[in-house]
DNA sequence: CAGCTCATGTGAGGAGCGCTAACATGGCGC
DNA sequence: GCGCCATGTTAGCGCTCCTCACATGAGCTG
């Protein structure tokens, strides 16, 4: 019985009484550590003090604990999307500046969330919440996008959602090849926010955006 | 016995020959079908119609393997890339392109290879001919970068090496997102070459070149 | 051509994992 | 106060990775 905690820190009785919350922190904690693969059902089943077929109860199987991890990633990483935009304030460039720095530092700081997100093969209609929740990220990106493509005048405007997708790729890019927190596969001149500031300054260069500085 | 072919199709005695080429082409089949996470040491073995511990007196362990399927994708990938590029002809805007549309294409019809180089969660410095792999590959992509640069009025040229990074994040970004063979994990209004064609005009305008049309 | 050597393949097995089925416990609604 | 059933446990099947002792035969050496 070597999976029984010796000394139960929080001491329980046969139920464990929130399981499922403990078991999708420890996936948290494990696919941070040792990526998506790493993770095992054991382990987690072993970290919340319970034997090995009890996280059965709560996840069909491993994947569905995956994409419940991912769907909650998903949520976290609208939150902060959105509230990096701010609906646009003070000014559209401003705002968006800071949602390409929120979008990295979201993959920096959860790289276990932006795994299970982006890494670790989950379908993303693995459940119709997680698809729910991705779109929603989306529909910040896409939102910045039309705020900025206003700023065009008329005839010059691209389509926002293809706007929107440059601005995804790019940001994933980035964060896949350059934004670990080991600093990535191979060393950069510079981090991996400055790559993207400077990659977007560029591209809404391009698309003839001129950034006027705020300060 | 059940590993054992039931009627060899290529006969072969005790020893078999050529077991590690088999293994790889073995690994590269089953990372295209279900994935670099469902392919397994034990399976290669089966079809190349020897035990499961045959494996281990060419590969240390599975790591190893997947590792060399990396590397024979980072050298297909430089191919495909120098041969894309080829030095720029005739002209470096029409040849830079191509390039895309090469990297594009590369991830698109060799699935497999791609996610061992991308997705499979090999680090870089695996092997040291890995990472020569990887280098050469990348090199390819700032020496286009050096040729447009060089397009550019002294005083307005970016750093070469920053240009070929954003130039792998947004292709990888797209690649990743967009790129797969099923459409990828969301539906677009275009396709993954047209959208990265798309992108790369934007961002190449961004820098101040102008594309002449070739035609 | 006989004999040896050692790279390559085999067999058996330990440890761990995903998952299932039958059984145990006790919290909560009646 | 009682019984239901959600939640947890035990046992176990089949699979994987990997190791170790043993078998085979290709190719060198004399």
């Amino acid at each position: 019985m070597s999976w029984k905690r010796d000394r139960p820190d929080t001491p329980r009785g046969y139920h464990h009484g929130n399981l499922k919350e403990e078991l999708v922190k420890a996936a948290l904690g494990l696919i941070g550590e040792k990526g998506p693969n790493g993770f095992t059902f054991a382990e987690a089943a072993r970290m919340a003090g319970v034997s090995p077929a009890a996280p059965y109860r709560h996840f069909r199987d491993r994947d569905e604990l995956l994409a419940d991890v991912a769907t909650r990633g998903f949520e976290a990483f609208q939150t902060a999307l959105s509230k990096a935009w701010d609906q646009g304030r003070p000014d559209p460039e401003t705002a968006f500046h800071r949602l390409g720095r929120a979008y990295l530092a979201f993959a920096h700081d959860e790289p276990a969330y932006y795994s299970a997100m982006f890494e670790a093969g989950v379908p993303l209609d693995a459940s119709p919440a997680l698809r729910a929740a991705a779109d929603l990220a989306f529909a910040d990106l896409r939102q910045a996008a039309e705020a900025l493509i206003a700023r065009l005048p008329q005839g010059k405007r691209p389509p926002a959602l293809m706007m929107a997708l440059h601005i995804w790729a790019m940001s994933h890019g980035i964060a896949a090849l350059f934004g670990r927190a080991d600093g990535g596969r191979r060393p950069l001149p510079m981090s991996a926010a400055e790559l993207l500031e400077a990659g977007m300054l560029i591209y809404l260069q391009g698309l003839g955006l001129d950034r006027r500085p705020p300060e």
